[in-house]
DNA sequence: ACCTGAACACCGTTCAAGT
DNA sequence: ACCTGAACACCGTTCAAGT
């Protein structure tokens, strides 16, 4: 017990600021984080947050955190070490995708490291079994994640400025997809980004695992 | 003729502020670009900058697109269109890098589209010789600069940031590299980021393009 | 142990007023 | 056409003072 008297309203907690800094922040972004506003919201001085989190930094900090330890488990699906691999990909960037700023948050404190530690695990289980050993081992780990943080990065920044300034068409008609309307048009169109990564992610995976992209280990061969 | 009458001193010029401006921003990043900093480093209040540029955004956003214009072009080299590629991508790190706040401050106004368009033109060349046509050109062309801007923002941001939090060794060392020392050790090393993007293009560009790692399209075969 | 208001040192921006 | 100071509405943070 937390030693309190037999006050009705508990007061201010670590955990209610906490609880209601996220919510601000997952409705409008950790920019429209204000210490005035949070404290306007818990109904509190702003200067009572200040002794129960430090200061808006160690808030930030903590919440994200909270949020790394609360994503879940990655497993690796499919049948070759390649495919796993990618499935590894896939579910790390759903993850992200889940939690819309949580990428840019861990991106400006530098957590970016300890945040994928349990990706880059599951990721030296799946190269060792396609038989890297060493350095080159963990180059294909790393390739794998910078692919995947960066993916993530540049398409969540896309998704947030929608307009694109010179209207994305007239800047993709002109050049040099001379006689290619079919990739003229590809272009203009805009990415797909789940064909776009899952497409890139395996690229990636078969250039860098020794064995050959569709090779299976054990269990029937394709008919 | 700008209509002056003969006064001595020139008075505030766009381009004054925008020079100075940039200087700030090279120095000490974005973030320390002040509306009251500007104004006395160029000596002036700080309203008369409101007068030649709006507003700090438009100020930032006129930068921008200045030193994007700066850029110089991007010639491939090699002998194969995969290895074309692999140079552009290069060199286009090698801008980004030059840029340090660039990237970031592209990315932030979601400009990144307009800003690779010269890479772009590049790619779609390379990838169009290789004998890719229609969607899957396209798809080629932005997986690889995807790639490229995604690895340069991870890449900037771990210089960001020099001290990971868990200390980057302890954490890489417990860890599923059980029987490899030397994977242990790699990854406790922490990466070299120039090794690791050629390695990381390579394999996507000998993923993504349709003739093996090698082939070479005219000359002498390797003997 | 927890909460408070006042105060400090910053921001970007607007606006009426000067020349 | 260009520059100015005053003022507004915000920030994060500190600190002495309350209970």
């Amino acid at each position: 017990m937390t030693g309190s008297s037999g006050s009705v309203r508990p007061s201010l907690t670590r955990e209610q600021v906490l609880a209601t800094a996220a919510a601000l922040v997952k409705q409008h972004g950790p920019g429209a984080l204000t210490m005035r506003k949070l404290a306007a919201e818990l109904g509190t001085a702003v200067t009572s947050i200040y002794w129960h989190v430090g200061n808006r930094e160690s808030l930030l900090e903590a919440l994200v955190e909270r949020t790394v330890a609360e994503l879940g488990a990655l497993t690796p699906r499919g049948a070759t070490p390649a495919r796993r691999v990618v499935s590894v990909a896939r579910a790390l960037r759903r993850q992200l995708l889940d939690h819309p700023h949580l990428i840019a948050m861990v991106h400006e404190r530098g957590l970016t490291e300890r945040m994928f530690q349990p990706a880059a695990q599951a990721l030296v289980r799946e190269v060792h079994a396609a038989g890297l050993r060493g350095a080159p081992a963990a180059q294909a780990v790393r390739a794998v994640l910078f692919q995947v943080v960066g993916f993530v990065l540049v398409e969540r920044n896309r998704a947030r400025a929608p307009a694109q300034h010179p209207g994305e068409q007239e800047l993709w008609d002109v050049p040099a997809a001379e006689h290619d309307p079919a990739l003229a048009r590809a272009l203009a169109r805009g990415p797909r980004p789940e064909q776009l990564f899952t497409v890139s992610v395996r690229a990636l995976a078969d250039g860098l695992l020794p064995t050959g992209p569709d090779r299976r280990e054990a269990g029937p061969p394709p008919r």
